[in-house]
DNA sequence: TTAATTTTGGACTATTCGTTCCGTATTTCC
DNA sequence: GGAAATACGGAACGAATAGTCCAAAATTAA
């Protein structure tokens, strides 16, 4: 009486990859299991992360966790780079919109007062894992050094010495508001505080 | 043959508490195994951090330790209570130092480019543990909002409004820059911004 | 000395951890 | 309809986890 149940999983939507080679097709979309795993890492940090949170977020058992990504850190890296990617191409997107208030535009996307999940994982993960994981070191490196070269291509494209400074100091402010509002302080408060540092800022 | 050791523990030097009630003295130091305590959880991190790690740091058996702090995460709120106490009270007088650059030294003292194990602990515990342990979070806040409060009074003792935005960015400023220096970026690079950054705002 | 009290070492427990493995199901290629 | 290849469900693994327990050791008060 179990067999009369014909499977339906392969034949989803699969907007993704329309299966190659041979052999059976994979049951889930890679992208957005690896969404739900970096939101649930962003939620829960990666050591209090467990491999049973883990698969029961993604929705996968563990073997087709195991052969899709190898392992906990694996899953970590690949969530965490296609984020980097996507945050980051949005970013620029801002930074080149030509608008008058670009800088404010991106100053809200990376410090968000009004905090959404999607503050900024990345500065997560530097904090608990950088020192011990030079791949996600590397990572929050590149993203890092990438706000800050978009922040300074923004704000004056004329003299780059200052620029670089200021764009710095920009990057800065934004992170470290990122952690006054994990602490509990009012979003009105952070962007008050955003608000009257970026206009000194970029005076 | 095991018998012949006469112990020499409990006759140690013995600063803090000469021993009062009856019963065995304590072999060890508590503000001392603490403070082991404390930079091991700077150093790995909360979750990270063992109880095999744990003791041993601190040279403690399950049994003192348990009997002592009571959980893992009793002694890290022990610990950071009193690394917060401590740090607040140098903070503050710097900011009562009536030195001309005072804003520089707290600065120098929250961002610490240099990058010695003493960095912001604080910070790193709000990052990972904030959201999930609300004694934590309670610590933080206080922390942070006694941190801004001692820059307010020291930028501007007068305008009440401005100086409270100012002296919020200033410290969003030097939180954020703790993480551009765990991400990886070198000492000459953060001051350099840094200083940049706290000229503008200050001016 | 003896009784009372506290600390200490380390064995122990029950659970959870990340990972592996195997039998079965599902697909493509011939 | 095979054969080959890939994915899946879930049991199983050894190591590691936070926390408990108890007998022995060390102290004070009488």
């Amino acid at each position: 009486m179990s067999k009369t149940t014909t499977s339906k999983l392969a034949t989803s939507k699969a907007t993704e990859k329309p299966h190659c080679g041979p052999g059976r097709p994979r049951g889930f979309n890679e992208a957005k299991v690896l969404d739900a795993a970096l939101h649930l890492f962003w939620r829960k940090g990666f050591e209090a992360t467990s491999l049973d949170d883990l698969t029961a977020e993604m929705g996968l058992s563990r073997s087709s966790f195991y052969s899709a990504f190898g392992s906990k850190q694996g899953v970590l890296i690949t969530a965490l780079t296609s984020y980097s990617n996507a945050a980051l191409a949005a970013f620029q997107e801002l930074s080149e919109s030509g608008d008058e208030d670009a800088v404010a535009s991106m100053m809200s996307a990376l410090a968000d007062p009004n905090g959404g999940p999607r503050g900024c994982m990345l500065v997560n993960c530097i904090t608990e894992l950088a020192p011990h994981q030079e791949e996600v070191a590397e990572i929050g490196r590149r993203h890092l050094a990438r706000i800050e070269e978009l922040f300074a291509s923004t704000i004056c494209p004329n003299d780059p010495d200052t620029a670089r400074n200021k764009a710095r100091a920009l990057s800065a402010l934004a992170i470290g508001t990122l952690t006054l509002r994990k602490s509990g302080l009012p979003p009105d408060q952070i962007s008050s505080a955003l608000e009257a540092a970026r206009g000194i800022l970029t005076a």
